[in-house]
DNA sequence: CTGTTAGCGCATTCAT
DNA sequence: ATGAATGCGCTAACAG
């Protein structure tokens, strides 16, 4: 039989008033140490179990925050869940989920769902599809706290937390330069995402610094699929002054790489460097391991949900947006490592 | 400026009674066409957004789903949630995450979540280190839909989706069996997790069914991690009668194993088959790529969702707890396919 | 320190 | 076909 008691039950059974139990329960300074005693004790005893549906329609807080993601079947945002809840946990706050399936309509979808739910905050990593931003818009001014993370938009002006693609980009491609790679490649992503623009800025950074002479020949433009990595891969050794070493935009591309490489017997990494970037799970086990980037995903998540805690105690307060840039951090390993 | 719209404001707007209002907005039959028309063209004008909140404590039902996993850092469980919060959006239903980071104490805080925010129905898949399932009890008892996925109990009489551990660990051991593979021996996990034992169940009535002896000393007991692959190959190796292939109860022990052989320089497949369960993501791009048995994690979450969703319609009803069991799939690679 | 009163926004009886 | 009245369970303002 499902749990009916309710506040006025146990100010019955006591004799006082609901909206002594109410207090008592909730802790506040003006109730008496003795009743507090009582009313939890009778509490405990009928296992009363507040209900959060009436609390947050009078209160008009529903400790909830919406996170909405491209897809939960990525490692990558479960990982950046995986902080975003913990810590909401410790601090009141349920999550809800919805997936975006990389689809504007379901975006607007989800953030619908989120305002009529009447969460106390939202939290979104954009869909690599959407090109009108108009229900972001809205929900900021409906003045409901809202932030990105990962996949962000500059131009909406709202708090965001990512990592920094260009030094990470600087790192890998560093990396392989100390390494004593003489002609560093690079396969890129779509331009349109900012993480992968930046990377390519990292990249020429890099070379810059160490007065290498950038080579337009020596990007591939492609995205982040193993099959890139091994059109770029082909496309480098078919050049007249072949690179020898690649930066990868992302883990898969370098695996395509990898892979090319090997079915061309080009050693790893003594003839050839490669790196690549996300820290993806498969990278520590194949052979040779493969160096990259990590993204810290875990931290993003706590990250992310501090600014939209701040968000949602400074309320009403005018605060200006924030972008929280997260460094990456190189793991090399053996793809990298020339002896 | 947070929308304050409600059905009142609509229905001075048209000089209408709220209920009305009410009653045009969700369509209910006795309402003219005509009003039902005019209702909605003001809520759009108005930018109405039905509280969820208020509509749930009036209805009893708030349309959301409760899922509590281990953690969201794994690709398992977030695949399970993509099947399950798919599914629950076209339904109509939110999805409420919950991590029990393999604590029976939060798993307890969870539930307890999940009870205060009145949640529909509750999904589960229970912790490792849980010993004591009062919880779950406590939730049957007060008639909120339950179930279970993956990891589940059978002493609690709750539905359940699980995949077929022992087919899936009949079939791994029967393709190594039949790819020529003359000696089969078996990594296993913890025995009280019941998809454990299966496995060794699926295993012992492969070799039956070969009419192979089965050999207690083939037998290792390990958990699901890459050392203790390495200690089980390490263990199988300095046996006097050597085996020739090993099933590994998880993906990771298998690579643990793989790893082991390398460093020995003994040759996958042809040396020495091996096959892994779980179809983790970076069995596929290892080298040799690793053969193993895929759970249908995304499928589960459908068909979880499914059976929670009966759960909710047929509530108040008296009905007895199913298990649904999924079919795995074997997949075959490169390290158990004897040339 | 505690009780009284009121109302959050909606859905549902019972009228008409 | 629509309106009026009621209350889901809780918290907050105001009394006292």
């Amino acid at each position: 039989m499902k749990n009916k008691i309710t506040i006025s039950d146990i100010a019955k059974e006591l004799g006082i008033a609901p909206a002594t139990v109410s207090r008592a329960l909730s802790n506040h300074p003006e109730i008496s140490a003795s009743t507090k005693k009582k009313v939890k004790a009778v509490a405990e005893r009928l296992d009363y179990m507040p209900n959060k549906i009436a609390s947050s329609l009078r209160s008009g807080k529903t400790k909830v925050i919406g996170v909405l993601i491209p897809t939960a079947e990525h490692l990558f945002f479960g990982s950046v869940i995986h902080g975003i809840s913990n810590l909401a946990s410790q601090h009141g706050y349920d999550v809800l989920i919805y997936q975006s399936n990389e689809s504007e309509a379901f975006e607007k979808k989800g953030i619908d769902t989120f305002i009529g739910a009447r969460v106390d905050g939202i939290l979104v990593s954009i869909s690599k599809n959407t090109t009108n931003f108009s229900h972001f818009k809205s929900v900021k001014e409906k003045n409901i706290p809202i932030a990105f993370f990962d996949r962000t938009n500059d131009d909406l002006e709202i708090s965001s937390v990512c990592i920094d693609d260009y030094s990470g980009a600087f790192m890998a491609t560093e990396s392989l330069i100390k390494s004593g790679y003489k002609s560093i490649a690079h396969i890129s992503g779509p331009q349109h995402i900012k993480a992968f623009s930046e990377r390519i800025r990292g990249y020429k950074a890099a070379l810059e610094q160490y007065n290498i002479l950038f080579d337009a020949n020596l990007i591939y433009s492609g995205d982040i699929s193993i099959e890139a990595g091994r059109k770029g891969a082909t496309y480098f050794l078919n050049l007249e002054n072949k690179p020898d070493a690649i930066f990868a935009v992302e883990d898969f591309t370098a695996l395509g790489v990898l892979k090319e490489l090997k079915e061309r017997e080009i050693q790893v990494p003594d003839a050839f460097g490669v790196i690549g970037f996300c820290n993806d799970l498969f990278g520590e086990h194949i052979t040779p391991s493969l160096s990259t980037v990590d993204q810290k995903t875990v931290q993003m998540g706590e990250e992310v949900f501090h600014l939209i805690y701040e968000l949602i105690s400074k309320k009403g307060e005018k605060t200006n947006h924030q972008k929280r840039i997260l460094t990456p951090t190189l793991i090399t390993r053996e793809s990298s490592k020339k002896s």
